[in-house]
DNA sequence: ATTATCCATGCAATCGATTGCGTATTTTCC
DNA sequence: GGAAAATACGCAATCGATTGCATGGATAAT
């Protein structure tokens, strides 16, 4: 039991080397009107002593927390938390902090969980959207107040703000060439809510891969579903497998849906990838699991998290303006496996 | 754009209500010494001018931060983001934030990011330790200094702490016992590193059970890995493979080596689980997709988390000692799938 | 009626770092 | 040598909420 030792301040460094607190302050900022002689020694005496700053008292002073606010839909889904840890590993080599809020993809609890990220005053907001949203007035609160603010991976169909995205419809489209490649030919399509741009662009870059390659265009297997769960995935393949004239392909736009595709037609029986190829959406762990494994498209979750930090950090040192506009976009690959493999 | 509006604060509401800071501090506080009409009175107005309690001033008045800090391996693992998602949802509810560092099971990065939570000035702590942590003098700044340390699942073999955990014992001897109702007589037990309660617990349950069912505990086929990841699983499982008298069980302490060993079985053409029945640990969602399906013991992560900031917020507010020692024991269940289902 | 108790509120210091403004000293350059 | 510019530092206010101490009035107890 070593006993509490109160910690030590600037004015307790300032009074040992007789100077003031503003010169001790600004030794330590490295401000310009500092000596270097008086700034190498209250450095010096910072370390002997064990200083750490006070950031709360720094925050309140200069109005900025030095944390990054993060709002996802959930925490526990392997792209997510895959995503976070990208964003919380460069925050922290950055000296920054990072607090997380969930939405579970209700708009209003996304709403909600704001005002308190923004009462907490932070300096910067990384944003998936939740599935359900559809209107952005909700984050004008920190745009107009000059917080940085990136959206990332499900971002706003407006231009105004930042983003880190994938290119969702060229991953698509090469997803869906892929499926024509290995022979199929009607090929259905499982999307997500279509006010999400993802979803949009993912069922665009479909319909641009069939037109191209003249496969005809059905609409009855393209199906854009609310949550994109298991049991959505069982529910839609048992749809579009009931059909008269059943597909011979899936593109699913994400891994849940596609993997749950694969347990429905295994239990009916179904060769896959020979009577039903099938492709999936972010190449999560459980594609090499399942088997077949399934195909996918890689999704660089990590490195979208560290862009996305990237650029908020670049809006705080103001190298970057808060209110233009900036898009990274980031590679993605289609990753091949036995679920969709008919030749070669 | 609407254009930056400032801050509400309390001055603001003192002067438009004719009363002093103190008094709408200690309104809005519901200080004994407040009057009813008064305490209405400035709620009241309060709400229709959208006040915002400053945080970061309440924190550095106060020394306490409202923020709950979390140290982890590894956020994008089922189990932690899982457990995180748990502690965020109750903390937000109780008017915390969390903040969350991960030690990527470095006992040195632990430390520094300790270090770096420390001067942040979190409020509580809530720990599940890196694989490597054999020594917990670190955490003695927080208990030193009276910030409430919980630690969750892995926690250390020391006493005077607070606990949250699983009866790994039980869960390992239950699920032992499974793999003997199923018939096994040579069951092999895959570990992690011995200096970590859960997994000498596990090891302890599982030779139990051997015992008690008088099944001979063969030391060869008992193996603690150091991170017991899925490459692990794959060498190790062709360790015991290879053993002139292969085992026809595996016990495995974490679900993704057990997958490993599924896999490997499968490509050498053995029977699951004729001829070798697996369990693992944890019931993550790779259970229930990989072939045959993976029994599993059923670890409530939701609910540790829950309990953990439970017990860290009764330490805040001062209903449990923080220097005394609580420990909470969840339940937990062996979930029978094909992966260890030889009869009925 | 007098003292003790409770209620209701204000004053002003405090938490620790930051920063605009002012002053003093030194350097630079014609 | 003298003015301008650069360097070096201190003073004191400030950020917004909290809280120990003091005060004045009302109520209760003796």
């Amino acid at each position: 039991m070593e006993g509490k030792k109160k910690d030590v301040t600037i004015y307790d460094l300032a009074h040992e080397l007789n100077v003031s607190p503003s010169t001790v302050s600004r030794a330590l900022n490295d401000h310009y009107s500092i000596g270097k002689k008086t700034k190498k020694a209250v450095k010096q005496l910072a370390e002997e002593r064990g200083y750490r700053p006070n950031t709360i008292a720094s925050s309140l002073r200069t109005n900025r927390s030095n944390t990054i606010g993060i709002m996802v839909s959930w925490i526990n889904r392997p792209f997510i938390s895959s995503l976070i840890s990208g964003i919380e590993k460069a925050a922290r080599e950055s000296g920054h902090q990072v607090i997380i809020s969930q939405s579970y993809d209700k708009p209003e609890l996304e709403k909600d969980n704001l005002q308190a990220l923004y009462d907490s005053r932070i300096s910067a907001l990384i944003v998936s959207l939740a599935m359900g949203t559809t209107d952005y007035q909700h984050f004008d609160l920190f745009t107009n107040n000059g917080i940085p603010v990136v959206f990332v991976d499900r971002i706003p169909s407006i231009h105004d703000v930042h983003k880190v995205h994938i290119n969702n419809f060229n991953a698509a489209f090469e997803a869906t060439e892929h499926l024509i490649d290995q022979g199929c030919t009607r090929i259905a399509h499982f999307g997500g809510a279509r006010h999400q741009s993802i979803y949009e662009d993912r069922r665009s870059g479909y319909i641009a891969a069939l037109k191209k390659n003249n496969v005809d265009v059905d609409e009855s297997l393209i199906i854009q579903a609310t949550s994109l769960n298991a049991e959505e995935g069982l529910r839609l393949t048992e749809q579009v497998l009931e059909l008269e004239n059943p597909p011979d392909g899936i593109f699913c736009a994400n891994d849940t849906a596609a993997v749950s595709a694969i347990q429905y037609a295994k239990k009916m029986g179904i060769r896959i990838p020979e009577e039903l190829a099938i492709i999936g959406f972010n190449n999560d762990p459980i594609c090499e699991i399942i088997d077949p494994p399934l195909s996918s498209v890689d999704h660089p979750a990590v490195e979208m998290g560290e862009a996305a930090i990237k650029q908020a950090l670049a809006m705080l040192e103001g190298e970057i303006a808060t209110d233009s506009a900036t898009r990274v976009t980031l590679d993605t690959q289609v990753v091949v496996r036995a679920s969709s493999l008919r030749k070669g």
